[in-house]
DNA sequence: ATAATAGTGTCTATTAGACAATATCCT
DNA sequence: AGGATATTGTCTAATAGACACTATTAT
């Protein structure tokens, strides 16, 4: 944080942001990958991202967190403030983009189910497509993202033990099945349905949900449906 | 993370690293400032830090842990490996730093209690002291600082509750006492002694710390003293 | 001897987990 | 009716926390 006023000669590095845009469709933890039109790594899959726009001049530019969030409208179209979104941290090894010094701020965003099938491919996508992090590891991707997603995957498992966030991977109105289904997902193992009920009734019990009317059928028989209580603790 | 190959004439900001350096002291979690010798902010308390030496050329230049761990070792005087580093997140807000576009890396370091004494000023420091994270809200600090240590701050929590991180907070050998003075200063609340022991002794049930020879009094009694098996899990 | 801390033991409440049993609903 | 899931209930083990008690050592 020191250096001399004639700092702006020394070179500096281009940053970018990158997403890791999770949804859960089908039992199954999915990640959104796009598909690079252009050098490096062209034609190859890669996390939607793109370069923070800054300036040294009165305005500076734009915040990190509203590079990502304007990314994340531009590759999925959906409208700010429908997806959850945190950074997760920065990767900066030298030599991750073999052109130019590049940094880049990681961030993890969460998709509700009911909006992952309208997220469609931006512009400087040739196709955008969700990807099961099951079986991510075997196929290739650009730079170091494979990197990146198994740091955000950790990220959002940690998140999913200790925070509330488990509920941002599920609709408005949710059945007990559905959000086990997003314990089990993210713990990779199936939670015993009775144990789980009284977890979750503790929940209703401390104010953190509440029921709300209707019944949704997940398996064979209709359950009772639930939504988070106002927010804030 | 795409551009075409005319981005090297698109701004850049600088990047800088900046370090909140923790110890535990008189039973205080403590943190190490400089006393800034250069405008803007000259003669203010800030977090030691720097910008991150980077290049287009083959050699990209330092990784941003690299730069990290650079850093630390002008600012503190100790040898490298000795504390513990860890990335807590970026920091992008514009306007952070009024005269050029910086985006902060911010890390976390924690040095055992035995080395904090000898930690002295470095290079580009008038002056270096630690500070208590108590009254730390009432010191005005250069730029953003106090977000940055907030967050910080959090992290480390955080990572006390969920980790093994409150060993590196401790010397080599230790008594329960001691341990559990870590955990009653970032807990903020008096913990049991009596209880403290049992959490205490499972962890050696488990084999995560063992005994060690000698014993030391920290208070009125002399108390064995234990330290950590080997390393990971 | 006394004060202060080290170390042990006991009791209760909460929670996780295994597992059985009943209720409801779709086909 | 039959199968699958929802929902409720029971039992046990692990853990946290309150708190009383004994042991050791510096002063």
């Amino acid at each position: 944080m020191d250096e001399p006023g004639h700092i702006r000669r020394y070179p500096r590095p281009a940053v970018a942001v990158d997403l890791t845009i999770f949804t859960l469709r089908d039992a199954d933890l999915q990640l959104l990958l796009i598909k690079r039109k252009r050098p490096p790594f062209e034609g190859c899959w890669a996390l939607p991202g793109g370069f923070v726009r800054v300036s040294d001049e009165q305005d500076q530019g734009e915040d990190l967190d509203q590079a990502a969030e304007r990314e994340l409208a531009e590759e999925t179209g959906l409208p700010t403030g429908a997806v959850f979104l945190e950074q997760v941290r920065a990767f900066g090894q030298a030599g991750r983009d073999p052109r130019l010094r590049v940094i880049s701020v990681a961030y993890m965003a969460l998709v509700r189910p009911e909006l992952a099938p309208v997220v469609c491919a931006g512009g400087d996508a040739a196709d955008a497509r969700w990807f099961s992090t099951a079986h991510l590891e075997q196929q290739p991707l650009a730079f170091d993202h494979h990197q990146i997603i198994n740091a955000a995957t950790e990220h959002l498992r940690r998140a999913i033990r200790t925070t509330d966030l488990a509920f941002e991977l599920v609709p408005e109105t949710f059945t007990v099945a559905e959000l086990r289904a997003v314990y089990e997902v993210l713990e990779g193992a199936r939670l015993d349905p009775g144990n789980f009920r009284r977890r979750f009734m503790r929940m209703v019990d401390d104010g953190v949900l509440q029921e709300s009317p209707g019944k949704r059928a997940t398996g064979s028989r209709k359950a009772r449906l639930y939504r988070f209580k106002p927010r804030q603790t």
